[in-house]
DNA sequence: GGTTGACATGGAGTATACTCCAGGCGATAA
DNA sequence: TTATCGCCTGGAGTATACTCCATGTCAACC
């Protein structure tokens, strides 16, 4: 008695959208899935892990076109290529947190001279 | 005597496109800079500052309307509008920056993975 | 005086990533 | 039995953020 999910289902554990899932099926990003004998999905708990994995990456911001190919390279068994892909994907994060953490000082200065400014005018109001 | 920027020098200096300049001039991020006589563009230090700052936002993953509430806010002297902005901006940053650094916990188990399975391959193959 | 080059404009086109819709089907509930 | 529900498909539509193009002007250099 394996679990198995619909698509409802899963679009609840992965916050997808139906739509979304189905629109990534249908550019490739993952083999379709298996289907119950009246034409519906029928995800496994290995195709939610995949797609929960997705979602990191989604979130990480690797475009669609970087996630299918480190999805083929995976189904080609050719573990070079994803290592390849995610490595790269990695300094891209590290990249992008470097980024982040260059604007949050900014921002944190910005924000004390918006507090001031504020504190200010209410001066002046009052 | 000012020093000014011509539309291609701000490009340089921000590695915006010029076209992406004129884009932001268009849908009104940015007010439009001072006209020459014969009609072109003259950047200011203090615009060459702003783009700067936006670029920094844009590549925080700010939306471009995000953006525009900001300088509208500013340019009404709204500062405690600005800072709301730039507060929940912050807060996004910080999400994103959390989930970045889960992403890469994962990602470098798997590259581990990857890196022994690519080991057993070669080990197989000779 | 002609050509080149940097700039100008308005508008069309593109890429990415969804999101929505019309029309249809099969199982369950009233 | 009929209505509803959840799902199906193909295709159109939308949002965001550019990017490109045709056409035109103006100043400078040869």
């Amino acid at each position: 008695m394996e679990l198995t999910l619909t698509i409802s289902e899963l679009s609840e554990k992965t916050g997808l959208s139906i739509d979304t899932i189905r629109y990534y099926e249908k550019i490739g990003i993952l083999p379709s899935p298996h289907r119950k004998s009246n034409g519906r999905r029928e995800y496994t708990s290995g195709d939610l892990e995949r797609f929960i994995f997705i979602t990191h990456l989604k979130r990480t911001q690797m475009p669609l076109k970087e996630i299918d190919r480190y999805i083929q390279f995976y189904m080609d068994q050719d573990y070079e290529g994803c290592y390849q892909v995610l490595h790269k994907h990695k300094e891209d994060i590290e990249m992008q947190m470097a980024e982040m953490s260059m604007a949050l000082e900014k921002m944190n200065y910005k924000l004390d001279n918006f507090k001031s400014l504020v504190a200010d005018q209410n001066g002046k109001r009052s």
